[in-house]
DNA sequence: CGCGATTACATTGTGCGCAAGGTACTTGCG
DNA sequence: CGCAAGTACCTTGCGCACAATGTAATCGCG
Protein backbone atom coordinates (compact mmCIF):
# COMPACT_ATOMS: atom_id res chain seq x y z
CA UNK A 1 0.00 0.00 0.00
CA UNK A 2 2.57 2.24 1.01
CA UNK A 3 6.17 1.99 1.76
CA UNK A 4 6.56 0.36 4.90
CA UNK A 5 4.93 -2.99 6.58
CA UNK A 6 1.81 -4.01 5.59
CA UNK A 7 -0.44 -1.36 6.69
CA UNK A 8 -1.03 -2.59 10.69
CA UNK A 9 -4.42 -2.32 11.71
CA UNK A 10 -6.81 1.16 10.43
CA UNK A 11 -8.08 1.64 14.01
CA UNK A 12 -7.89 5.24 14.39
CA UNK A 13 -8.62 6.86 17.66
CA UNK A 14 -11.03 9.94 16.49
CA UNK A 15 -8.97 12.92 16.63
CA UNK A 16 -5.33 11.35 16.41
CA UNK A 17 -4.57 12.32 12.64
CA UNK A 18 -6.34 15.59 12.91
CA UNK A 19 -3.72 16.30 16.19
CA UNK A 20 -0.96 15.39 14.01
CA UNK A 21 -1.60 17.01 11.09
CA UNK A 22 -2.19 20.34 13.01
CA UNK A 23 0.92 19.74 14.91
CA UNK A 24 2.96 19.72 11.55
CA UNK A 25 1.06 22.77 10.47
CA UNK A 26 1.52 24.72 13.86
CA UNK A 27 5.16 23.36 13.72
CA UNK A 28 5.84 24.48 10.19
CA UNK A 29 4.37 28.20 10.88
CA UNK A 30 7.11 28.29 13.87
CA UNK A 31 9.47 27.47 12.37
CA UNK A 32 9.18 29.96 9.19
CA UNK A 33 8.49 32.86 11.83
CA UNK A 34 11.95 31.46 13.66
CA UNK A 35 13.53 32.52 9.98
CA UNK A 36 12.11 35.97 9.74
CA UNK A 37 14.80 38.03 12.22
CA UNK A 38 17.19 36.35 11.09
CA UNK A 39 16.73 36.70 6.95
CA UNK A 40 14.57 39.99 7.40
CA UNK A 41 18.36 41.51 7.61
CA UNK A 42 19.18 40.06 4.29
CA UNK A 43 15.71 41.07 2.51
CA UNK A 44 14.86 37.55 2.15
CA UNK A 45 11.54 35.52 2.56
CA UNK A 46 11.95 32.26 4.08
CA UNK A 47 10.55 30.78 0.17
CA UNK A 48 12.95 33.09 -1.02
CA UNK A 49 16.27 32.23 1.03
CA UNK A 50 15.16 28.28 0.18
CA UNK A 51 15.45 29.42 -4.04
CA UNK A 52 19.26 30.73 -2.99
CA UNK A 53 19.83 27.77 -1.29
CA UNK A 54 19.17 25.80 -4.52
CA UNK A 55 21.09 28.55 -6.57
CA UNK A 56 24.47 28.75 -4.13
CA UNK A 57 25.04 24.89 -4.86
CA UNK A 58 24.71 25.30 -8.17
CA UNK A 59 24.56 29.13 -9.57
CA UNK A 60 22.83 28.56 -12.94
CA UNK A 61 19.46 26.61 -12.51
CA UNK A 62 16.71 26.55 -15.08
CA UNK A 63 13.50 27.22 -13.45
CA UNK A 64 11.78 23.70 -13.98
CA UNK A 65 14.86 22.39 -11.59
CA UNK A 66 14.27 25.01 -8.60
CA UNK A 67 10.49 24.23 -8.72
CA UNK A 68 11.36 20.48 -8.56
CA UNK A 69 13.84 20.74 -5.91
CA UNK A 70 11.42 22.89 -3.76
CA UNK A 71 8.06 21.47 -5.10
CA UNK A 72 6.69 24.57 -6.20
CA UNK A 73 4.73 25.76 -8.90
CA UNK A 74 5.73 28.44 -11.46
CA UNK A 75 2.56 30.51 -10.43
CA UNK A 76 4.42 30.43 -7.40
CA UNK A 77 8.34 30.80 -8.99
CA UNK A 78 7.69 33.03 -11.61
CA UNK A 79 6.87 36.11 -9.47
CA UNK A 80 9.28 35.10 -6.68
CA UNK A 81 11.89 34.83 -9.01
CA UNK A 82 11.31 38.60 -10.53
CA UNK A 83 11.44 39.81 -6.98
CA UNK A 84 15.13 38.53 -6.52
CA UNK A 85 16.05 39.94 -9.60
CA UNK A 86 14.66 43.21 -9.03
CA UNK A 87 16.55 43.01 -5.28
CA UNK A 88 19.60 42.30 -8.31
CA UNK A 89 20.27 39.00 -6.45
CA UNK A 90 19.52 36.85 -9.73
CA UNK A 91 19.73 37.21 -13.04
CA UNK A 92 16.85 35.86 -15.63
CA UNK A 93 17.87 35.14 -19.44
CA UNK A 94 16.36 32.72 -21.55
CA UNK A 95 18.58 29.64 -22.47
CA UNK A 96 19.82 30.13 -26.65
CA UNK A 97 19.38 26.80 -27.69
CA UNK A 98 15.71 26.22 -26.24
CA UNK A 99 14.09 29.79 -25.71
CA UNK A 100 11.08 28.11 -23.67
CA UNK A 101 13.63 27.36 -20.44
CA UNK A 102 14.39 30.34 -18.68
CA UNK A 103 18.10 29.92 -17.06
CA UNK A 104 17.87 31.95 -13.20
CA UNK A 105 21.82 32.38 -12.36
CA UNK A 106 23.61 34.77 -9.29
CA UNK A 107 24.58 37.87 -9.45
CA UNK A 108 27.98 38.93 -7.68
CA UNK A 109 25.52 40.25 -4.92
CA UNK A 110 23.49 37.12 -4.66
CA UNK A 111 26.83 35.15 -4.38
CA UNK A 112 27.54 37.87 -1.66
CA UNK A 113 24.75 36.93 0.14
CA UNK A 114 25.17 33.30 0.73
CA UNK A 115 28.45 34.34 3.34
CA UNK A 116 25.83 36.92 5.17
CA UNK A 117 23.91 33.80 5.25
CA UNK A 118 26.19 31.30 7.20
CA UNK A 119 25.28 31.33 10.31
CA UNK A 120 21.31 30.88 9.84
CA UNK A 121 21.70 26.89 9.49
CA UNK A 122 23.19 26.98 12.79
CA UNK A 123 21.58 29.68 14.07
CA UNK A 124 18.26 27.47 13.56
CA UNK A 125 19.53 23.87 14.62
CA UNK A 126 19.95 25.74 18.09
CA UNK A 127 16.73 27.12 18.40
CA UNK A 128 15.07 23.99 17.82
CA UNK A 129 17.23 22.42 20.05
CA UNK A 130 16.68 18.83 19.21
CA UNK A 131 19.23 16.25 20.04
CA UNK A 132 21.10 14.92 16.92
CA UNK A 133 18.94 12.11 17.48
CA UNK A 134 15.61 13.54 17.73
CA UNK A 135 17.00 14.94 14.71
CA UNK A 136 17.11 12.30 12.41
CA UNK A 137 13.97 10.99 13.50
CA UNK A 138 12.31 13.97 12.50
CA UNK A 139 13.89 14.22 8.82
CA UNK A 140 12.82 10.86 8.63
CA UNK A 141 9.32 10.57 9.80
CA UNK A 142 8.23 14.10 7.63
CA UNK A 143 10.10 12.60 4.58
CA UNK A 144 8.24 9.33 4.58
CA UNK A 145 4.81 11.13 5.10
CA UNK A 146 5.92 13.43 2.38
CA UNK A 147 6.23 10.68 -0.31
CA UNK A 148 3.26 8.45 1.90
CA UNK A 149 1.27 11.31 1.83
CA UNK A 150 1.73 12.33 -1.69
CA UNK A 151 1.08 8.75 -3.24
CA UNK A 152 -1.51 8.92 -5.94
CA UNK A 153 -3.07 5.53 -4.75
CA UNK B 1 17.62 26.55 27.99
CA UNK B 2 14.88 24.83 26.62
CA UNK B 3 12.76 21.51 27.82
CA UNK B 4 15.73 18.91 27.41
CA UNK B 5 18.68 17.81 29.07
CA UNK B 6 21.31 20.56 28.91
CA UNK B 7 22.22 20.79 24.89
CA UNK B 8 24.11 18.17 23.94
CA UNK B 9 26.45 19.42 21.34
CA UNK B 10 26.10 22.64 19.14
CA UNK B 11 27.72 20.76 16.65
CA UNK B 12 25.60 21.57 13.50
CA UNK B 13 26.63 19.43 10.13
CA UNK B 14 26.07 22.08 7.52
CA UNK B 15 22.99 21.70 5.98
CA UNK B 16 21.07 19.18 8.23
CA UNK B 17 19.15 22.06 9.88
CA UNK B 18 17.94 23.58 6.50
CA UNK B 19 16.93 19.97 5.67
CA UNK B 20 14.94 19.14 8.80
CA UNK B 21 13.62 23.00 7.92
CA UNK B 22 12.32 22.38 4.49
CA UNK B 23 11.02 18.54 5.62
CA UNK B 24 8.96 20.24 7.51
CA UNK B 25 7.88 22.84 4.62
CA UNK B 26 7.32 20.24 2.13
CA UNK B 27 5.44 17.70 4.84
CA UNK B 28 3.03 20.24 5.38
CA UNK B 29 2.12 21.69 2.16
CA UNK B 30 1.79 18.23 1.12
CA UNK B 31 -0.21 17.14 3.81
CA UNK B 32 -2.62 20.20 3.31
CA UNK B 33 -2.71 19.28 -0.54
CA UNK B 34 -4.03 15.93 0.66
CA UNK B 35 -6.51 17.36 2.38
CA UNK B 36 -8.22 19.38 -0.03
CA UNK B 37 -9.65 17.21 -2.63
CA UNK B 38 -11.82 15.89 0.94
CA UNK B 39 -12.45 19.73 1.88
CA UNK B 40 -13.85 20.52 -1.70
CA UNK B 41 -16.51 18.51 -1.47
CA UNK B 42 -17.45 20.24 1.77
CA UNK B 43 -16.46 23.92 -0.01
CA UNK B 44 -13.97 24.44 2.88
CA UNK B 45 -10.14 25.01 2.94
CA UNK B 46 -7.67 23.14 5.55
CA UNK B 47 -7.46 26.72 7.83
CA UNK B 48 -11.44 26.93 7.70
CA UNK B 49 -11.72 23.11 8.50
CA UNK B 50 -9.68 23.89 11.81
CA UNK B 51 -12.10 26.58 12.29
CA UNK B 52 -14.77 24.61 12.13
CA UNK B 53 -12.60 21.96 14.43
CA UNK B 54 -13.30 24.28 17.37
CA UNK B 55 -16.55 25.02 16.73
CA UNK B 56 -17.40 21.42 16.50
CA UNK B 57 -16.11 21.14 19.93
CA UNK B 58 -17.76 24.45 21.72
CA UNK B 59 -20.39 25.53 19.20
CA UNK B 60 -20.03 29.07 20.04
CA UNK B 61 -16.08 30.68 20.97
CA UNK B 62 -14.87 34.37 20.50
CA UNK B 63 -12.36 34.96 17.93
CA UNK B 64 -9.87 35.37 20.36
CA UNK B 65 -10.20 31.89 21.40
CA UNK B 66 -9.99 30.46 18.20
CA UNK B 67 -6.93 32.74 17.42
CA UNK B 68 -5.26 30.73 20.37
CA UNK B 69 -6.25 27.35 19.75
CA UNK B 70 -5.02 27.95 16.46
CA UNK B 71 -2.28 30.25 16.92
CA UNK B 72 -3.62 32.53 13.80
CA UNK B 73 -4.42 36.52 14.31
CA UNK B 74 -6.72 38.51 13.29
CA UNK B 75 -5.28 39.40 9.94
CA UNK B 76 -6.13 35.53 9.14
CA UNK B 77 -8.88 35.04 10.94
CA UNK B 78 -11.53 38.19 10.35
CA UNK B 79 -11.73 37.79 6.84
CA UNK B 80 -11.86 33.64 7.33
CA UNK B 81 -14.72 33.74 9.27
CA UNK B 82 -16.41 36.32 7.32
CA UNK B 83 -16.11 33.66 4.30
CA UNK B 84 -17.62 30.57 6.76
CA UNK B 85 -20.43 33.44 7.65
CA UNK B 86 -21.10 34.20 3.89
CA UNK B 87 -21.22 30.21 2.93
CA UNK B 88 -24.04 30.50 5.98
CA UNK B 89 -22.28 28.07 7.99
CA UNK B 90 -20.90 30.26 11.07
CA UNK B 91 -22.90 33.18 12.90
CA UNK B 92 -21.14 36.43 14.12
CA UNK B 93 -22.14 38.42 16.95
CA UNK B 94 -21.17 40.77 19.79
CA UNK B 95 -21.26 39.73 23.28
CA UNK B 96 -23.68 42.02 24.61
CA UNK B 97 -22.00 42.15 28.50
CA UNK B 98 -18.57 42.94 26.26
CA UNK B 99 -19.29 44.77 22.95
CA UNK B 100 -14.92 44.22 21.67
CA UNK B 101 -15.43 40.92 21.94
CA UNK B 102 -17.00 38.66 18.81
CA UNK B 103 -18.08 35.45 18.86
CA UNK B 104 -18.62 33.20 16.33
CA UNK B 105 -20.86 30.00 16.47
CA UNK B 106 -22.46 27.50 14.13
CA UNK B 107 -25.53 27.14 12.20
CA UNK B 108 -27.55 24.56 11.72
CA UNK B 109 -25.95 23.95 8.43
CA UNK B 110 -22.10 24.36 10.16
CA UNK B 111 -23.37 21.61 12.69
CA UNK B 112 -24.75 19.20 9.68
CA UNK B 113 -21.01 19.91 7.80
CA UNK B 114 -19.66 18.09 10.44
CA UNK B 115 -21.48 14.90 9.79
CA UNK B 116 -20.00 15.34 6.44
CA UNK B 117 -16.57 15.02 7.26
CA UNK B 118 -16.64 12.79 10.01
CA UNK B 119 -15.07 10.46 7.55
CA UNK B 120 -11.79 12.84 6.86
CA UNK B 121 -9.52 12.07 10.45
CA UNK B 122 -9.74 8.49 9.01
CA UNK B 123 -9.05 8.99 5.54
CA UNK B 124 -5.83 11.09 6.16
CA UNK B 125 -4.88 8.64 8.73
CA UNK B 126 -4.41 5.86 6.18
CA UNK B 127 -2.95 8.36 3.38
CA UNK B 128 -0.15 9.15 6.29
CA UNK B 129 0.73 5.82 6.60
CA UNK B 130 2.48 6.25 9.58
CA UNK B 131 2.27 2.89 12.14
CA UNK B 132 1.24 4.39 15.94
CA UNK B 133 4.15 4.49 17.22
CA UNK B 134 5.53 6.82 14.23
CA UNK B 135 2.37 8.84 14.47
CA UNK B 136 3.07 9.56 18.59
CA UNK B 137 6.76 9.93 17.88
CA UNK B 138 5.77 12.48 15.12
CA UNK B 139 3.14 14.04 17.40
CA UNK B 140 5.61 14.79 20.17
CA UNK B 141 8.74 15.80 18.39
CA UNK B 142 6.54 18.46 16.26
CA UNK B 143 5.82 19.57 19.30
CA UNK B 144 8.70 19.82 21.10
CA UNK B 145 9.49 22.07 18.11
CA UNK B 146 7.26 24.08 18.37
CA UNK B 147 7.37 25.16 21.51
CA UNK B 148 11.18 24.91 21.43
CA UNK B 149 11.36 28.28 18.27
CA UNK B 150 8.76 29.35 20.15
CA UNK B 151 11.13 30.12 22.93
CA UNK B 152 11.92 33.53 23.34
CA UNK B 153 15.06 33.20 24.77
C1' DC C 1 8.32 19.47 -44.43
C1' DG C 2 3.77 20.24 -41.92
C1' DC C 3 1.23 20.14 -37.97
C1' DG C 4 -0.66 18.35 -33.72
C1' DA C 5 1.18 17.34 -29.20
C1' DT C 6 4.21 18.51 -25.63
C1' DT C 7 7.07 21.51 -22.84
C1' DA C 8 8.43 25.60 -20.16
C1' DC C 9 6.84 29.44 -18.51
C1' DA C 10 3.51 33.48 -17.57
C1' DT C 11 -0.88 35.38 -15.92
C1' DT C 12 -5.12 35.71 -13.22
C1' DG C 13 -7.81 34.95 -9.31
C1' DT C 14 -8.57 33.24 -4.57
C1' DG C 15 -7.24 32.40 0.06
C1' DC C 16 -4.16 32.30 3.52
C1' DG C 17 -0.36 34.33 6.95
C1' DC C 18 1.48 38.12 9.06
C1' DA C 19 3.15 42.96 10.03
C1' DA C 20 1.56 47.57 10.86
C1' DG C 21 -1.73 50.79 11.91
C1' DG C 22 -6.49 52.11 13.17
C1' DT C 23 -11.10 51.99 15.91
C1' DA C 24 -14.50 51.10 19.39
C1' DC C 25 -15.25 49.42 23.78
C1' DT C 26 -13.87 48.53 28.65
C1' DT C 27 -10.98 48.87 32.80
C1' DG C 28 -8.66 50.94 36.35
C1' DC C 29 -6.61 54.60 38.70
C1' DG C 30 -6.45 59.17 40.74
C1' DC D 1 -16.42 60.85 37.62
C1' DG D 2 -12.70 61.57 34.00
C1' DC D 3 -9.33 59.83 31.36
C1' DA D 4 -5.26 57.11 30.23
C1' DA D 5 -4.23 52.41 29.42
C1' DG D 6 -5.49 48.17 27.77
C1' DT D 7 -8.35 44.90 25.01
C1' DA D 8 -10.67 42.86 20.98
C1' DC D 9 -11.17 43.35 16.59
C1' DC D 10 -10.75 45.38 11.74
C1' DT D 11 -8.20 47.01 7.65
C1' DT D 12 -4.40 47.42 4.45
C1' DG D 13 -0.54 45.79 2.13
C1' DC D 14 2.69 42.27 0.72
C1' DG D 15 4.22 37.71 -0.34
C1' DC D 16 3.42 33.23 -0.82
C1' DA D 17 0.65 28.69 -2.60
C1' DC D 18 -2.07 26.83 -5.97
C1' DA D 19 -5.75 26.05 -9.56
C1' DA D 20 -6.90 27.35 -14.14
C1' DT D 21 -5.93 29.31 -18.36
C1' DG D 22 -2.98 31.21 -21.89
C1' DT D 23 1.27 31.51 -24.98
C1' DA D 24 5.41 30.72 -27.36
C1' DA D 25 8.87 27.45 -28.43
C1' DT D 26 10.12 22.72 -29.47
C1' DC D 27 9.38 17.91 -30.63
C1' DG D 28 7.72 14.06 -33.09
C1' DC D 29 5.29 11.66 -36.35
C1' DG D 30 3.50 10.78 -40.82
Amino acid sequence: MNGQESTPEPQFSPLVDDQLCFALYAASRAVTARYRPLLEPLGLTYPQYLVLLVLWQDDTVPIKDIGAALQLDYGTLTPLIKRLESAGLVRRERRPDDERTVLVSLTGQGRDLHTRARGIPAAMGAAMGLTPTQFAQARTLLRQLTVNVADPA
